[in-house]
DNA sequence: TAATTTTTGACACAATAATGACATATAACC
DNA sequence: GGTTATATGTCATTATTGTGTCAAAAATTA
């Protein structure tokens, strides 16, 4: 999984760097451009295996800079675009963008996203396995072992565990659970998710501690 | 939280009422001040999460009213300046704004830097976290650790911490502490700061004392 | 010391979450 | 297809926690 390099073309310094010193705790090599030209500089000398691409940069904008890398090369590269870019996001696609993300965006969520292509582009090893505070999951055999007992998941209780894993340590609300897990256009009452996380942490043991409730704000998954 | 709110400090009627009135559209709280000295009053009677202040007014001009909000308040301040004004531009910066935008500009464009620098300041963000004298915070997370130590603030506690945190070494009256935390249309006794604050102190321990009480004025956090 | 202001603890009640019991939907099996 | 089992959703009840009020105690100031 190491050594895999990764271009951020992005021009507010802060967010760039944000992004850098998150992609450095993913363990991914980063490197970082404040400008179109600079970008296509950085992408000719290090030949990444993934760009970041934002819409909006001096000197060249985020399209001629992929429309040029699309040339010769067919890395994946994700477009970050402001909110009333939406129109953007087609042109991106059609030029030849793999994803998309708008800001403002968690930085967790650009590096799922990362993750997502990458595995997509076969650029990294598929590691679908993930260990967090003795709960282990395996997400291509849908099977979680907590302290090496297998414990039996419903659909939904286990898209939520899924879920919180990944984003964990992040207060999440019961409407962001809800779009996320029953889709934006479920009509029910928000209260399933309580009823739910009731059925996770009892079929979790011990573990069940780990979603934490945030009263007036919804759970938290940690150790 | 309530509203964020932002302080239009331009003398020219025209302008600062447009601006305003996207600010408006835009779901902030403006303020508008049409001299420098009604600038700083309004600053200290508000305290807003941002500043827009005009280099060229009546009374004070811009340098000298951020000079004097420096003094105690690390505001985001976004600088307005003629074209001609070129070198004052550095000047600003020295002083400690946080951006500038050069006349004549688009009240869209302005609209983009405020978002883009009350993300950058924390005030509303993307990478959230804050250290100060020991006490770490991190608003995604909602956690607040005292010497690595976690502790559990209620929703009333964390937004009175927050906004000691980024308005340190201010003294913050009740009615200040009041109107921002529960509301301009709270009905109840001002006395609900005094027990709240109580409380966060008990669950600070030590780091208790970083509140100071400023008799016959309100509170103050500082190491 | 008296007057003023703040701190504190106790209490009430409001807000929110957990739970259990039941109803309905869905899948699985014979 | 009918029967059973399982999953999922609803809801009312209970339990828990947060918040506000108040008055007495403590601290500060004049």
């Amino acid at each position: 999984m190491k050594g895999i390099r990764i271009l951020v073309a992005e021009d507010e310094d802060k967010l760039r760097e944000i992004v850098l010193k998150y992609l450095y705790k993913e363990g991914y090599q980063g490197f970082g451009a404040a400008d179109g030209e600079a970008a296509l500089d950085l992408w000719a000398e290090k030949k990444p295996d993934c760009i970041i691409l934002d819409v909006t940069m001096p000197k060249m904008d985020g399209f001629e800079v992929l429309a040029e890398i699309r040339q010769t090369d067919n890395v994946p590269v994700i477009m970050l675009t402001a909110r009333r870019e939406e129109d953007d996001k087609i042109q991106g696609f059609e030029v030849g963008a793999d994803d998309y993300v708008t800001k403002p965006f968690s930085p967790r969520e650009l590096m799922v996203r990362i993750k997502a292509l990458l595995k997509r582009s076969g650029v990294a090893t598929t590691d679908n396995q993930l260990d967090v505070c003795g709960i282990h999951l395996n997400a291509e055999e849908r099977e979680i072992t907590i302290d090496d007992e297998t414990i039996n998941l419903t659909q939904k209780e286990f898209e939520v565990l899924i879920y919180f894993i990944n984003h964990h340590k992040l207060v999440l609300s019961r409407e962001q659970i809800l779009d996320r897990i029953w889709g934006y256009d479920y009509e029910g009452d928000i209260r399933v998710v309580d009823t739910t996380i009731k059925r996770l942490r009892k079929k979790m043991n011990d573990k069940g501690e780990c979603i934490q409730t945030v009263r007036g704000l919804g759970y938290k998954f940690k150790e």
